[in-house]
DNA sequence: TGTACTGTACCGTCCGGACGGTAATGTCAA
DNA sequence: TTGACATTACCGTCCGGACGGTACAGTACA
């Protein structure tokens, strides 16, 4: 039952965030949703009562996903020194490795309603918090999570601008920033 | 007459910008948009003859706007060594403190119509290579590019996570990253 | 017997865009 | 310098279509 619903659900998700992305979150309608998802509108309505629960429920799926992943990360580095930066970063390594697609979703749901930044604001808010407490040099930390949101904007954006290879080296580089077991080396990369 | 011309497009760039902001790129509509610029629907319609060409002119201000400002920036340092990277800070640091209101307008174009991503992908392709050649350390430049996307699309969502000393001091550790004289100093950042 | 749908028909609203004006200003030739 | 026409910068109205959402009858599986 709820295996069959969330199986639903995420085909929903999935199809909404496809359209979205290709033709333009504006023209996201519940039809197109149905049509790609493979189920009537009725059906569709059904699932989700109104296009605004679809949406939050888009964020609310991007914003857990990623939280959870963030967690088990943490969880693996026993909670020490810089370990939410460093979970952060094998997070989004991940996700990109992965080849997880854009958050399309995301970017519909905001376009319909920028009050559905707001628990993205209050998630990111908290996020930094925790990654700033937690790092041994807190101004490095801001600068990880700035880098990071910018390979994010790049690939919400789908600019090609950086290869593959050069977007994991980026990430790599920011990890080792942190991870040189000298603390006193923390803030100085390493040469290119 | 040519300055009313201007005048008049720049008011409705501006009522765009604003609506999409306020009620989300989807609900921006054209009737919305002539009321707040203050004008009718037809003359409005006179000036931009459909939705697309708004669009596309907020786009394009955006752009050239932001290129215009680099190619000051690149003269005044005689186009030397890391001078693109560093005039794209210092128009970003500018625009900044400046507080120029979010390019709402271009979210509002990539939502009616992903395709007008393309420009903008071309225009920071071409930047992030000008921005390798001339730096160097190009590895750091692409450093310093992916941290300025990052602002900038915290500026974008309006995520009020950064307080704007919080956002300086990180634009200026960036620029300290290339300006000491000492070119051994140039990957090494300042300490916090 | 109920949960999870399908399929269809329909309603009200909103929106982009076309169109037909019009008033003010400019141009130019006789 | 005046009358004829052009251009600019708008106004107000209308329409076809799309969209979100409702309602409801039917169906298939468990």
């Amino acid at each position: 039952m709820t295996t069959d619903t969330l199986s639903t659900k995420d085909k929903i998700l999935q199809a909404a965030a496809e359209i979205a992305k290709e033709v333009g979150p504006v023209h996201l309608s519940l039809d197109a949703v149905a049509r790609r998802a493979g189920l009537s509108k009725g059906g569709l309505l059904y699932t989700f009562p109104t296009k605004a629960k679809l949406l939050e429920a888009l964020v609310e799926q991007h914003v857990s996903e990623f939280d959870e992943s963030l967690r088990r990360e943490e969880a693996a580095r026993n909670h020490g020194p810089n370990s939410v930066v460093l979970a952060c970063i094998a997070v989004y390594r991940a996700e990109f490795v992965c080849n997880e697609p854009e958050p399309s979703g995301i970017l519909a749901a905001i376009a319909n309603d920028p009050g559905f930044l707001e628990p993205i604001r209050r998630y990111n808010k908290q996020l930094l918090q925790r990654m700033r407490d937690n790092a041994e040099d807190p101004t490095l930390a801001m600068m990880v999570f700035l880098t990071i949101e910018g390979l994010r904007s790049l690939k919400l954006f789908e600019m090609g601008l950086l290869s593959k290879a050069e977007q994991i080296a980026a990430i790599d580089r920011l990890k080792n920033l942190f991870e040189p077991a000298d603390p006193e080396m923390a803030d100085v990369p390493v040469p290119a």
